[in-house]
Formats: structure tokens, C-alpha cells, sequence
DNA sequence: AAGTGGTCTAGACCACTTT
DNA sequence: AAGTGGTCTAGACCACTTC
């Protein structure tokens, strides 16, 4: 009874057995505690719990799923690890959310060279529906020509135009959204496509360039024909690797710099 | 006996008392496995360890520090995340190293559009000893005008020049640093700091811009005067996040793009 | 067979927060 | 006082590597 061995008597026990295969085929069974985050995940995916509530404390979810207290443990470890869940001593723990000063600077690392990070103004200019270009549809995973909805928009630091961008959203997931709801939200926007889409975007990955300034951007940005600028295409993720927003920014960089540590 | 309570019995006992103060003042004690992780962290530091050596097991080192395999687990484990240790199963923990195909990717954030990355052909243009210019004195922690060694090369990617770099390295440190010897080395340059100068890298902090080619780099990458460039300023840090190096690269990146991954 | 890291358990106590 | 996450222990067994 004591006895540990969970990969010989547990795996049928714990919930919607995780990890089960067809009879006959060889299961390859990944360590409790793994099962126990993919649980985790899927309470979290299908939002039976909600951002920035709170999750059932650690005691409830060892006696929920049959093991000890330990194993949870080490799966919110990970969950906790990859900012998916925020644990506070004393309160329990809470299911991550972008509606908080931690969670902006993770997804915007351009950074004043000198002074506190400040917060932009943003101004939308162009709110559409179109259908996907082949190159964003491959890269949101949908077919070329699915509808899509497009925004461009300018954000300012301190009253001077630094960032112009263009994103495009699956307009399945994101059916709705028009400019009078993007201009009237307060705070950041992926707290907006969190709340109102039902959709929370947990991972993203970038690819940064040097390009010169077309006319029509030194114009929006307020610099010469050909003025150097980071461009930054985004491409971001939900739960299951599922990529449900790209974005293309052109980053004005003569008083601000992207910053990033490699650890 | 069995009773844990760390804080109370435990803080006096292990090694060398870390987290120890005056008599009267309030002590601020750390957990246990905090303790045992500076401690290991000391022996990494100071040499015990060599890079890609093993170090003594879990067991062991519970022994020696009169604390639970489970608790120096618990401070490998962080050290691990950090990178300054990988662990093996069935074979141990080894002390981590740039001489590996694993680590290199993680200070190189320059890859081709397309394919797999390659290695680069390494250009040494110049190496010489010179006094610290203000701002590079400020960065590397050293009075202004102290001797450092100034570096330039080109990197090549498939005989395309992609990277010019100038580097400057604390002369206290680097002391018999010369031309011939980073001619000669095989491998990553972080591989030769390591062994030959007992000085790892294991942190870095990168502020990235957009700027203009001068006639000179784009003599040296073969583009055209004021070509878009990736200015990338790097400083790296070793144990104790002593700063021992400042790197100013510029990137071409028409066929190659900076990748990172926010997460 | 022996040694290493990896998983799991059960129970104790600590630090923090709320009632 | 009660509940939560955080630390620590002791012991068991598993998976992997080497002898």
C-alpha cells in the first residue's frame, strides 16, 4: 500500500488516465506527476478555471486525483515555471493572467535607454476583415484565404511615435473584435483577447531584423526615407502550440532598445 | 530527531555556515537548500570543479553537508535550471561547458532564414592591448583607462561576411590573450575563455538596434554604405555576475535573422 | 551487481494570509 | 485557529549506465 512503483499500479487509477494506448501496442508511460500537469492543463485549457482565479489548493488536487501532495507539487512546479500559474504563499495558487504589470514585460522588451519603462499610447488606425495572405495563413496554421482580421496601429512613448504594427488574428477564434472595442479597452491587448476572446496567449517567438524605413512608415513614425528600424515579426501561441496571432512591428531604436538575456 | 525545522537545529551545522551573521542581529536565514546551493556554488567558482568534470554525487554531498538527498536535490535542481550544472541519469552531474554543441546555441541567436545553422569561419582582425575607454570601463566594473584587450574579427556564414564584432575583455583577467592563440584555437570562443583563462561565461544581457553601416563595416560585409544592421551590444557576466566581457556586433541580416523566444 | 539520477510517498514543521 | 504554499526528512522503488 505504501509502496511507491506508480508506473506499475497507479496509471489506471489517477482520473481520465492519462497516457493510456491501445491495448497490445507499448505504452510508453510518462512519470505521475506529468500525467497530473497534463490534467492540470486541460482544467486550464478549457477554462473550467478561469484567469487570475484561483485553482483548488494543492491538498484538494492530491486528494481529487489519488496521489500525494509531493506530485502535484511538482507538476504546478512546472505549470508555475512556465508562467502559466502564479503560486503566493498563504493564498493558494492562480491561474496566470496578462491583466498585470508582471505579465506585460515578457511580451514587449523594447526598453527606454535611459528612465523607467513608461506605458504607450496606443492608436489604432485600420481595423478590417480580410482574407489570410499564403505566407500568414502558413504561419497562423489556417488556409490561405481564411478569413483573417487585420489592425494596424501606432504606439507612442512620451508623445513620440516608436512602434508601427500590423497584426493579423484567425477571424474564427477572434469574431467580434472591432475597432471601437480595441479603442475603448484599457490596458494591454492580449488582457483584451484573454477576457473577451476566451483565448490566452502563453508563448511567443520572434525574428528580429534590421530594414530601412519605407516612406510610408517614416511617416507614421515621424523619421527620414530609409531610417534603420528593428523589424520584429511575432508569431504567438496558446495552449497546445496552437499559433493564433503574427505580428509585424517596425521599432524605431535611437532612444529605445530591445533587450533581451540569455541565460 | 526526524523533526525537520531546518531553520532552528540545522543553519550551524552544515559546512561553512552560510548565512551567518553578527551575534544580535536578526540573521535573515535562508532555506536549507539555499545554503547548500551557494555552497556548491562556491566549489564551481572557485575551481574544485572543472568545467565538464563530474561532481560528487547526490548522496555524497548529502553526506558531507549532513542535510537529505532530497534537499542537495532540490539545490541541484536550480543549478541545473541555470545552466551552470547538466545532469545525466545513471551517469551523474557534470559541471557545464562551452565545449559542447548545446551551449553554443544559447549566445548565438543568429540564424539563416533557411536550413540548418552552421558553423561560422572566423576572420581575427586585429588584437591588441589598449586602455578602457569610459564607457566600456563602466560596463566591464573597471576604472576608466585600466588595461583591457580589444578584439575584431568577421564571421563568416557560408563564405557570406555576416557579423563584425569588437570585443573588450577585462586585461587582468586575459592576461597573454594574443592573436595567435585565438588563430589557433578550434572552437567556440567561450570554449577557450573557459579552459584557458578559467573564466565561464553563464549570463549575458544583449540591447539590440537597428543602425546604419558605416563605409567601413560595409566594406567589411560587402554591402552598400548605410545598409540596415542589427547593432547588437552584449555584456557577459561570470560567477557572482562580475561582468568580463563587452561585445559590439553588427549583423547583416538579409539572409539571417536574430531568433528568441519569449516565454 | 552496484552506482547514479528520477519518481513517489507520508509525515512533520515553517512562513504567510485570512477568518 | 485554520488553511495555503514552502521546506525538510527518510525510505522505497524505477530507469539508466557502467563494471
Amino acid at each position: 500500500m505504501s509502496s511507491a512503483t506508480s508506473n506499475t499500479i497507479n496509471p489506471g487509477a489517477p482520473a481520465t488516465g492519462a497516457g493510456v494506448a491501445a491495448p497490445g501496442t507499448s505504452p510508453t508511460f510518462s512519470p505521475l506527476y506529468q500525467q497530473i500537469k497534463s490534467l492540470i492543463l486541460q482544467s486550464l485549457q478549457s477554462g473550467e478555471w478561469k484567469p487570475g482565479e484561483l485553482i483548488p489548493s494543492e491538498v484538494e488536487l492530491a486528494n481529487r486525483f489519488k496521489v500525494s501532495q509531493g506530485t502535484v507539487r511538482k507538476a504546478i512546479d512546472e505549470l508555475s515555471a512556465e508562467n502559466l500559474v502564479m503560486r503566493r504563499q498563504g493564498k493558494g495558487t492562480f491561474v496566470a493572467t496578462h491583466h498585470e504589470a508582471r505579465a506585460q514585460f515578457r511580451f514587449l522588451r523594447l526598453m527606454p535607454d535611459a528612465g523607467e519603462p513608461h506605458s504607450a499610447d496606443n492608436n489604432i488606425l485600420e481595423v478590417k476583415r480580410l482574407r489570410a495572405p499564403a505566407e500568414v495563413a502558413r504561419q497562423l496554421d489556417i488556409k490561405s484565404g481564411d478569413s483573417v482580421i487585420f489592425i494596424k496601429r501606432v504606439q507612442s512613448f512620451d508623445g513620440a511615435p516608436t512602434i508601427v504594427e500590423e497584426l493579423w488574428l484567425p477571424g474564427a477564434i477572434f469574431k467580434g473584435l472591432t475597432a471601437e472595442r480595441l479603442v475603448e479597452y484599457k490596458g494591454p491587448m492580449y488582457g483584451l483577447f484573454e477576457t473577451e476572446f476566451g483565448t490566452r496567449m502563453i508563448r511567443a517567438s520572434e525574428r528580429i531584423r534590421a530594414v530601412a524605413a519605407d516612406e510610408s512608415t517614416a511617416g507614421l513614425l515621424n523619421v527620414a526615407h530609409n531610417t534603420p528600424l528593428l523589424s520584429v515579426e511575432r508569431v504567438s501561441y496558446t495552449y497546445g502550440d496552437k499559433p493564433v496571432e503574427v505580428r509585424r512591428g517596425l521599432y524605431r531604436t535611437d532612444s529605445h532598445h530591445y533587450q533581451n538575456d540569455l541565460s
